[in-house]
DNA sequence: AGCACGCCGACT
DNA sequence: GTCGGCGTGCTC
């Protein structure tokens, strides 16, 4: 039998973990071993056993032969909460593609400054009255390391390593013989640090169900009781109470001694939906987010592992908390995009919770208002169990819309962004003083910049996209950052008529002031946001009716209650329409739903404006309605006939380096290994941006309708990219079921 | 992290 | 020569 190397990731929780040692399978193990697995392997000088995972396995080895070690054993009782993590990474490896180094490293924390969330103390233990007798004692041996250490401790009792190690230069083996001599104590003091931005008032308020949701509930015990654990899909219309049942659901997980996990999207993970679990469950709950920073991540990480909390909140990236007794994952409005990861391996949340789901024994509940198309035939198909709430929890009634045709405006000889209708209703409410939000899907000050004389537009030399114009006078490149000063005249043909199209947020606030000029305006978008709690003010400042009016981007309508808010303007609906991919109509759906959703959350009754040069579209006429049923059955009819997800399944396969030639080649030869498993195969194409960064693009789509199959292709093509080497010239991706155009 | 190796001062 | 503290660097 030929010989097996494995490359193994040595389990010291340590910044050494970050490399791999090459070891070898004896014959023994060859027939068993296997990538993701736990192996127990001497490591250093003195051999000593250490436990490792597999992270690969070869024919070849690339480091001196003779040092390499074999395996002692495959490690098979181990069920701690790392192995579930590592099986949990192979999964994710296997199904999206990455290597097995990234897939550990989505799943396991950073660990590099662990070492910072402990103070190390050194204590003398030794009482005063030796101590100077041994310090004297250290002095006639000369022992100076020793001494210098002792004479400190005599004058201050404890201090700290830092200290020891820096000002003193003593080295850690000078401590631990003089801990074993019993002269003094190492004591390390651990302590978390705590998010606490979210420190809302303990009170044990009882949850009080509506009809429908107690219903599901009841459901929902009886299955969790008989270890019937599924998968639910809870559709609810916006304001039909999903939060409550979440948090019902949870209660009666955590009645059983087990743990939740509760995934929101980054950009709805605000004080409001987060004060509504701190509140139910107190300091059980923790969170979660971006904002955090590597430690206090790993700090929650370790309290949830410890036991010390029941419930996390946070983005995709919370899914790993390693809790011992795992019984439910709630993820919150599940069709959002950024469930998707962007990096490498290009995992789904929603399908990564359902696997880890079941391979621990939980239940998994979706949520949302217009549930993706994926999860909708899940529940069609019987995979998923559909809970539909159709009951407004408040007794708020839906909004009244209009759909207003721009084209229709432009004829009336109406050249402002704002329809006459949409005008005359903020003129309506600015009078009775209730509030207005308008919706735009875009940033930035404007947008693209031509030429009105030849129509060419100004593009980035290395991206082959189009540059911003912002206010300081300067083009810029969102993809590279390149940046140049505005151009006087057109360089194609000379014309001095060159300028700036296209509609953002800051335009909006320009137009509004103008046309209303006593209205307080709030814009809220990229620009204004980045500063860290800005997002919370502008919103806060909002709802404190600090402003009439608040203008921003899709950050606006994701799940914030505004009761005084009556009106709602959706001012450029064909702006994510006509974006260049399959998924633009079920977006655009959702965007305005959930926009339409924001309007009369209060008692007023509210109205929504939609403006659109395509107003008999189905996403904007079934949005309009309400109506998610309707939307589903068109949308998914354009996917059976089109053969999109998730009808089909899709496989992009991306690839981007210098060499164009090579690229080309390279691509041209995986699109005929994939026609040579008869498989549907699409390009390969030149990405939707040719070139970004000197680097080109291109991408290769295969279709079929099993997902298995893909899996199996992918393997196939990874197999090939190995064995010819091609990772040394170029960056290959694999993403299935995309969420965002190539 | 843990451990062994090797340098160097001190003592018999 | 030899003993032992102390710092360094490596671990497949």
């Amino acid at each position: 039998m030929e010989k097996l190397y494995a490359d193994i990731i040595i389990n010291i929780s340590h910044e050494a973990l970050d490399k791999v040692f090459a070891y070898k399978v004896p014959f023994s193990l060859i027939q068993d071993i296997r990538v993701g697995q736990q192996v127990v392997v001497p490591f250093g000088r003195s051999n000593k056993e250490q436990t490792g995972y597999v992270v690969n396995l070869s024919r070849t080895v690339n480091y001196d032969e003779s040092k390499v070690k074999e395996i002692i054993r495959i490690e098979t009782d181990h069920v701690g909460v790392e192995a579930k993590m590592i099986e949990l990474a192979a999964w994710i490896r296997e199904n999206y593609g990455s290597t097995m180094i990234q897939a550990l490293k989505t799943v396991l924390p950073v660990q590099e400054k662990v070492a910072r969330k402990a103070r190390k103390y050194i204590e003398l233990t030794m009482d005063a009255v030796h101590g100077p007798a041994m310090l004297e004692e250290y002095f006639s041996k000369h022992y100076v390391a020793k001494a210098r250490l002792l004479a400190a401790l005599l004058d201050h009792h404890k201090i700290s390593w830092e200290m020891a190690s820096k000002d003193l230069k003593i080295s850690k083996s000078t401590v631990d013989s003089m801990e074993k001599e019993g002269i003094l104590h190492v004591v390390t003091e651990y302590y978390y640090r705590s998010p606490g931005q979210f420190n809302a008032a303990y009170s044990q308020t009882e949850i009080t169900l509506n009809e429908q949701q107690q219903e599901l509930i009841d459901e929902f015990r009886e299955d969790f009781l008989k270890k019937n654990y599924k998968t639910y899909l809870l559709h609810g219309i916006t304001g039909s109470g999903k939060t409550e049942v979440y948090l019902a659901a949870i209660e009666e997980v955590i009645k059983k001694g087990k743990q939740a996990i509760v995934l929101i999207p980054e950009i709805a993970l605000t004080y409001q939906t987060v004060t509504r679990f701190t509140k139910r469950f107190g300091d059980r709950v923790s969170i979660l987010n971006s904002r955090l920073s590597k430690g206090e991540k790993y700090d929650q990480w370790l309290r949830a592992k410890r036991g010390d909390i029941d419930v996390i909140i946070g983005p995709r990236s919370a899914l790993f908390v390693p809790f011992p007794n795992l019984g439910l994952i709630v993820i919150d409005e599940e069709h959002e995009g950024s469930y998707k990861s962007e990096q490498t391996p290009k995992y789904h949340a929603r399908e990564v919770a359902i696997k880890k789901a079941q391979m621990e024994g939980a239940s998994v509940i979706l949520g949302s208002a217009t549930p993706s198309m994926d999860s909708y035939k899940h529940a069609q198909d019987g995979t998923y169990r559909l809970w539909e709430l159709t009951k407004r929890a408040k007794e708020a009634v839906l909004p009244k819309v209009y759909i207003e045709d721009l084209r229709e405006e432009l004829k009336a000889g109406n050249r402002s962004m704002f329809s006459r209708r949409l005008r005359d209703l903020i003129q309506d409410r600015l009078d009775k003083g209730e509030q207005i939000m308008l919706f735009l899907n875009r940033r930035g000050y404007a947008g693209f910049v031509s030429c009105r004389s030849c129509g060419h537009v100004m593009e980035c030399p290395h991206c082959d996209i189009s540059m911003t114009y912002h206010r300081d006078g300067r083009l810029r490149c969102h993809y590279c950052g390149y940046e140049q000063p505005m151009l006087k005249v057109c360089p194609e043909c000379g014309s001095p008529y060159i300028g700036t199209f296209g509609l953002g947020t800051q335009k909006v606030e320009a137009a509004l002031y103008k046309e209303f000029p006593q209205a307080r305006v709030l814009r809220m978008d990229m620009d204004t946001t980045k500063r860290k709690n800005s997002h919370e003010k502008i919103l806060s400042a909002f709802s404190d009716g600090e402003a009439d009016i608040l203008v921003g981007t899709q950050m606006i309508v994701k799940g914030h209650d505004f009761a005084n808010v009556t009106l709602v303007g959706v001012l450029a609906a064909d702006l994510s329409l006509h974006a260049n991919d399959y998924r633009a109509g079920e977006r655009t759906f959702q965007l305005l739903t959930q926009a339409a959703g924001r309007a009369g959350r209060g008692s007023k009754p509210g109205e929504v404006v939609i403006q659109t040069y395509s107003p008999d579209h189905y996403s904007i006429q079934t949005a309009a309605r309400q109506d998610y049923h309707a939307f589903y059955n068109e949308e998914i009819a354009y996917r059976t006939m089109m053969k999109y997800p998730p009808v089909w399944q899709m496989l992009v396969v991306f690839a981007s380096g210098e060499d164009k030639a090579w690229l080309d080649k390279v691509m041209d030869a995986m699109a005929e290994v994939a026609k040579h498993m008869d498989l549907m195969v699409i390009g390969p194409s030149e990405a939707g941006f040719g070139k970004i960064n000197d680097q080109y693009r291109k991408v290769i789509y295969i279709k079929n309708k099993d997902y298995e199959i893909l899996v199996k292709a992918k393997n196939r093509l990874e197999q090939w990219i190995d064995l010819n080497n091609i990772r040394k010239k170029l960056l290959v991706n694999f993403d299935f079921n995309p969420m965002n155009s190539y």
